[in-house]
DNA sequence: CAGCATCCTTATCGATACTG
DNA sequence: CAGTATCGATAAGGATGCTG
């Protein structure tokens, strides 16, 4: 064993080019993040996702969801039986990124204390010295 | 015993008006998770970040910085002596932030080849059925 | 229900020039 | 060096109406 070749480090978000870039601003991007994290407790309707993710529209939902699928993190189920039922799931990917995601938003959620402290001091020291 | 309150879910990213959020887009923001990754690995200059994270402009890298310092994730510290010199590192907060988002990147790196192996399977089921 | 098409407004961004 | 200021282009976003 150990004789099977590792994987070089071929990606890197850093390069501008690197397609690893694009995928990570759809992952991270503005409804990127909220739209994994949301599916992550399990598969959510177009408009289950649309209540879910506080703020979003339609437009930007739906193509948060398009660019989400295309790059292999969710898969989109069509259950039309009578009217339309399409149902929105994560891939092993995309659980496995959201997973990622929750423990980030659990942390900042956690440390917001923190952060409300910090924007205090910056803007009392701007604004009173 | 249970008696004890526990904190309460306080902050939810998933709702709009939760200060988590904007502070979620900061972070994850096109420019915030490279520049916190940047920083990670030790204090750099402002040209040296301009450098480090390939793409952005000068006006966009003030920005990003500008709101990671008033969060709490980034100090600036003004290392003047003769000419200009400023320092951005990580607060600790920052790190652990940092920390997060590196196991991110991460993994979308190391995970490139699914993605790009979906977008192919994507493109090709709508291009050539 | 799950969207796409359209219009229109706003925010983001990049390039350039300038400053202490 | 480490930014700020300004401008114009582009993209993101919201609202509305329409469709299978």
């Amino acid at each position: 064993m150990g004789t099977e070749e590792r994987d070089e480090v071929e990606y890197d978000v850093f390069s501008r080019y690197c397609p690893s870039r694009s995928t990570l601003e759809h992952v991270t991007g503005r409804w990127g993040t909220l739209t994994l994290g949301a599916l992550e407790t399990g598969p959510l309707r177009f408009n289950a996702l649309l209540r879910r993710v506080d703020g979003v529209s339609q437009k930007m939902l739906a193509q948060t969801l398009l660019a989400l699928e295309r790059d292999g993190f969710v898969d989109r189920e069509n259950l039309s039986t009578a009217g339309l039922h399409v149902e929105y799931r994560l891939t092993r990917l995309g659980r496995d990124t959201a997973a990622q995601l929750l423990l980030l938003t659990g942390l900042l959620e956690s440390r917001m204390p923190e952060v409300l402290a910090a924007q205090l001091r910056y803007d009392e020291a701007r604004t009173g010295p």
